[in-house]
DNA sequence: GGTAATTTTTAGACTGGACTAAATTTATTT
DNA sequence: AAATAAATTTAGTCCAGTCTAAAAATTACC
């Protein structure tokens, strides 16, 4: 594996991280705007951290343009996202934390420098492959196991999938999927969506029933 | 257990603990140049953080007087102690380090700041009282017990105590303490110090011998 | 295809934290 | 007690990261 010599600052590993997250799988160019917004911050402060990680050859950036990661700056991000998960593990199994509550935390860990530390962190985890959200968990080297995971909003009419975890989960949210018999691990397909208020109809486990889009948008599934 | 809603910078942090560090049990006032040689940084910069955490009411600093921790800032670097202390228990318990390497990490991790994370972390190290080089862990009220740990080389003659660890914990020194049966738990009395190069004469095990300053230095005791 | 709206960048200012050099206060020495 | 030395603070600079307001480039639209 190759050690890079590169520090960088929190604030430029917070900007990685986002173009990443931002740029999904094709590694597509970003916006400007959309990582000040991700970022909770001004676009000229993003611009002036863009010449920066330009400089460093981190991305590829073109003046009006948007950016996008170079393999090393791709590297480094996966590198922050894979210790950010870690510790999501960490958090929920070791701790008894809730998915709901590590990410601030994990936010603040993510920047915690050690290599060893990652390593041993790893190997007491017994060497997790997803977080408890279940996103995949890059390896050392900055590779990546893309999931199949979608919102159950984003699907379209006719495909199938596994329900394997919500986005927000207050136990509102909780108590609404047990009313309704949708446990984690059953399969659902999706049979029509109303066009006016994009309410979705499901089918799940022989029986039919109906959820608003917000409901939907609250559903992680793996497509099948 | 009071909530201090101040938000603290990692700078300031730093300079609290660095303070309450010199300052002591009976919380002496602490000289400017001191802290900055404990910080590696240079005079001003501390004079205009210890301005500033003045008008915090964190410190009672009198220009020119040197400075001492209040009510609050004691508690403030207790904690931040308490946290530090944790981690490095935790890194060596949990993920296997050798008690020389968890410094420099621990002093990344105490940063981190979520008190649920901490509450999580002592009930899952099982509440310690002490960290991996026999330091006391402060309470969440901000209360420590002090213990009565020396250096070997500050005992003064006729002084007895027992071995609790080292501080340079080099294989070479390991194996110095090795050939001459001074192990963990056993007491030792300072029988002579030299006046010309300050080499101690011990009694351990009813048997006598001399170490140099450089070695005593390297050895902690508990008093007895 | 030209004008309007939007996005992005530039310019300039501010803050926290750091520094050097110079001035001031305190301590030491004779 | 005056002179010197040491410690500390002030003054002024710099850098990273942030912002607002204004200018420039791109995109959208009639």
């Amino acid at each position: 594996m190759f050690k890079f010599a590169i520090m960088l600052s929190y604030t430029e590993e917070n900007h990685l991280k986002t173009i990443f997250h931002l740029s999904g799988k094709d590694s597509n160019s970003v916006s400007t705007n959309s990582i000040a917004d991700a970022l909770n911050t001004k676009a000229p402060s993003v611009t002036d951290m863009l010449k920066k990680l330009s400089e460093k050859q981190l991305i590829s950036y073109v003046k009006y343009q948007g950016s996008s990661l170079t393999d090393n700056g791709r590297k480094l991000a996966l590198n922050i996202i894979r210790k950010h998960r870690l510790w999501e593990v960490f958090l929920v199994e070791k701790l008894g934390f809730n998915w709901s509550e590590v990410h601030d935390i994990a936010e603040q860990l993510e920047h915690v420098k050690s290599d060893k530390l990652i390593k041993e962190l790893d190997k007491f985890l017994d060497y997790p492959t997803k977080d408890p959200h279940g996103d995949p968990i890059p390896n050392p080297a900055g590779f990546i196991k893309y999931s199949n995971k979608f919102l159950l909003s984003d699907l379209k009419i006719g495909d199938k999938g596994k329900f394997i975890g919500v986005k927000d989960s207050s136990s509102l949210f909780l108590k609404f999927l047990d009313k309704r018999k949708i446990a984690l691990g059953c399969t659902i397909k999706v049979l029509f969506i109303e066009e006016f208020d994009h309410s979705i109809h499901l089918g799940l486990n022989d029986t039919n029933l109906t959820i608003s889009l917000k409901s939907a948008s609250n559903i992680y599934v793996n497509k099948l």
